[in-house]
RNA sequence: GGGGUCGUAGCUCAAUUGGUUAGAGCACCGGACUGUCGAUCCGGAGGUUGCGGGUUCGAGACCCGUCGACCUCGCCA
């Protein structure tokens, strides 16, 4: 078990005991090694007293190897008072085990060292975290001990599957043509986006630098400069709240921008790179080969009710507005003509299903705070539920136009567009796990493209940028002056695998006059934009070349990869939900000398 | 800031649903045992049931408050 994820030696297998610690490493000796003198060293995994006979499973970084001492060996007695986890140097002859004591679960299982000399290098206290098995922990403690939480088998996996895939993206980035650049993480706080986190300046009085959300307009002015294709493992900071696969305040994206590029151009250098690195890490699960399905945001919230499709999930909304349009189910009917729309989520072979089941849904949705969930059961093609008060016409109509089987059933959202296609959305996943419909082991990829340029603030009663500010709008100048704003479609495209969104990325607008007037549109003057983005949109005066990118989430790619559903899994020194680092006590008080420093007051009484 | 779940030994969990002295496994301490690999067996120590208040003859359990953790909404161009 342990060893088989982790790599291979760096230690020479001569035998030869020059080496201070250890000759060989505790995943290394093999049938032939029998009759050699090693020297080991690592923890104490496992301790097994019988007595007269000791057994120790010393663990390192590579793998275990079983220690034998028994109560004739002169490191009798030191062994026998071996706390776990505590640091060890054993010396001994590598012997065979008897047939019957082969642990077929050790790649060393075969051999074991009989020690001659064994010396505590540092003893272990009392463990607030066991190393040994696989029980969850709390995560306070966890965190608060993770060098304990890093030793473990998973997490120390993990660990290293993140280091190779970081590897894996690095060179398939640089095969591809792209090159790697550091751009700073002291610069200038950005109005759009998430909330920054300021570094206050000490020799500019009352100054701040913000740690960048994402090296944004670095890259964009690296293909200004010229360099064509950059990349980057970037590290980016935002002082947002977190959620299980949102780390609070930083995180990595695999950052790349390229020149003279349409959308198409960068879809086709980043999809071998995501397929190659998740195909080769993939462990038997199938992934999608490129090209990636395409999937207009549009379709996306009609279909899949959500902007981050799980194509695993067969399940398709379908518009059924018009087979209950002036009709009979006066509900739906009269929220129809005040512009609801309904959104139908079927549920194969499921009619037949307890009615609980339906039940249930419906009031689950109405717990989501939603008004709830209508359907119809069919069994041998009798429609149950709703279908009385719907009439038979229009029963045939909605079953034609869905394709229903006689003993589906299907789920009504009726609702304003948005909040219909929520539900919806979130009833097809629901009912998907219910009736155990997503597929298992594979990487589902897609596109979301064409998203709205802008969009409606209901409190600010404003237009606003829906996504990011930089992209070139779909048409251009054109576009700007001559179209509804909210009908503006721009370059735009996220990344999706299986639900989750690994990255947003856009073909930039690299023209001065159209960025002024997108941000115009959105409520900000020329002076603005010159103060904001000087460093861009000056450069984008001397010659920018089309261009455009993306970022996908390091840390989510692997997350998918390790098969772990919370983010902290796959970060080495996590913080908390509250953005404390447990372990270090960040964030922390500072001296009145450095406040004084920087010319800082804390206001108010902070908390103890 | 709102909502949800949870909080019992160093750790994982239990406590017949309000009833005697809060139990078990792992870890720790002591003892037995020469072939285990979650070793086994015997014994020991370990608790302000997160904290504060209330209801009750009686609270780990019920109520109120508070603190903390996680999940989630807002937020995340």
């Amino acid at each position: 078990m342990v060893g088989e994820t982790r790599s291979s030696s760096p230690i020479g297998s001569e035998g030869n005991l020059m080496h201070a610690y250890r000759t060989h490493n505790c995943s290394q000796l093999r049938s032939e090694d029998v009759g050699h003198i090693v020297r080991l060293a690592g923890w104490v995994y496992r301790k097994r007293d019988h007595g007269n006979l000791l057994f120790v499973d010393l663990r390192d970084h590579y793998g275990v190897t079983q220690v034998v001492v028994d109560r004739d060996s002169e490191a009798f007695a030191v062994t026998e008072g071996l706390k776990l986890e505590s640091v060890i140097r054993i010396e001994g002859r590598v012997t065979s085990r008897g047939a019957e004591a082969v642990n077929p679960h050790l790649p060393t299982g075969e051999i074991e060292v009989r020690a001659v000399a064994v010396e505590l290098l540092s003893e272990a206290a009392e463990l607030p975290l066991p190393v040994f098995g696989n029980t969850d922990y709390p995560e306070d403690v966890r965190l608060k001990y993770r060098f304990l939480d890093l030793r473990r088998e998973k997490l120390h996996a993990n660990m290293v599957l993140r280091s190779q895939v970081i590897a894996s993206l690095r060179r398939r980035m640089i095969d591809a043509g792209f090159t790697e650049f550091q751009t700073p993480i002291l610069t200038a706080s950005s109005p759009e986006g998430a909330r920054d986190f300021l570094v206050p300046s000490r020799l500019h009085h009352g100054k701040f630098y913000a740690l960048p959300q994402a090296p944004q307009m670095f890259k964009q002015l690296l293909m200004v400069a010229g360099f064509d294709r950059y990349f980057q493992i970037a590290p980016c900071f935002r002082d947002e709240d977190a959620r299980a696969d949102r780390s609070p305040g930083e995180f990595y994206q695999l950052d790349f921008e390229m020149s003279f590029v349409t959308q198409e151009d960068v879809f086709a250098a980043i999809e071998p790179v995501l397929y190659g690195v998740f195909d080769e890490f993939s462990k038997g699960r199938t992934v999608t080969p490129p090209p990636f399905p395409r999937i207009a945001y549009k379709d996306a919230m009609l279909r899949y009710g959500s902007d981050k499709p799980d194509l695993r999930n067969p399940l398709e909304i379908v518009d059924v507005t018009e087979v209950f349009q002036g009709g009979p189910f006066a509900v739906f009917a009269k929220a129809i003509e005040s512009g609801s729309v309904v959104r139908a989520i079927p549920a194969p072979k499921a009619g037949t299903m307890a009615r609980s089941f339906f039940d249930s849904t419906n009031q689950w949705a109405r717990d989501e705070g939603f008004a709830g969930l209508a359907y119809i059961n069919f069994k041998g093609g009798e429609g149950g539920g709703i279908a009385k008060n719907l009439g038979p016409e229009r029963v045939a109509q909605l079953v034609g136009k869905m394709k229903l089987g006689p003993n589906d059933g299907v789920f009504f959202a009726c609702d304003k567009p948005a909040n219909a296609a929520k539900l919806a959305g979130m009833a097809r996943t629901r009912v998907a796990q219910e009736l155990d419909l997503i597929e298992k082991n594979s990487f589902r990829f897609c596109w979301i493209v064409d998203f709205p340029m802008y969009e409606w603030d209901e409190l600010e009663q404003r237009v606003v940028f829906s996504h990011n500010p930089f992209s070139m709008p779909q048409g251009e100048m054109d576009a700007l002056l001559h179209k509804d704003p909210l009908e503006i479609l721009a370059y735009q495209y996220d990344i999706v695998c299986n639900g989750i969104e690994l990255s947003s990325g856009a073909i930039r607008n690299h023209k001065p006059e159209i960025m002024y007037k997108a941000f115009e549109i959105a409520g900000y003057d020329q002076s603005v934009v010159d103060e904001k983005f000087r460093g861009m949109i000056n450069a984008f005066k001397f010659g920018a070349p089309p261009h455009g990118g993306s970022a996908p989430g390091v840390d989510r790619i692997v997350m998918l990869l390790a098969d772990e559903p919370n983010i902290r899994e796959v970060i080495l020194f996590p913080m908390n939900q509250k953005a404390e680092d447990l372990m270090m006590g960040a964030p922390s008080n500072v001296t009145e000398k450095q406040l004084r420093e920087l010319r800082i007051a804390i206001v108010g009484q902070p908390k103890p």
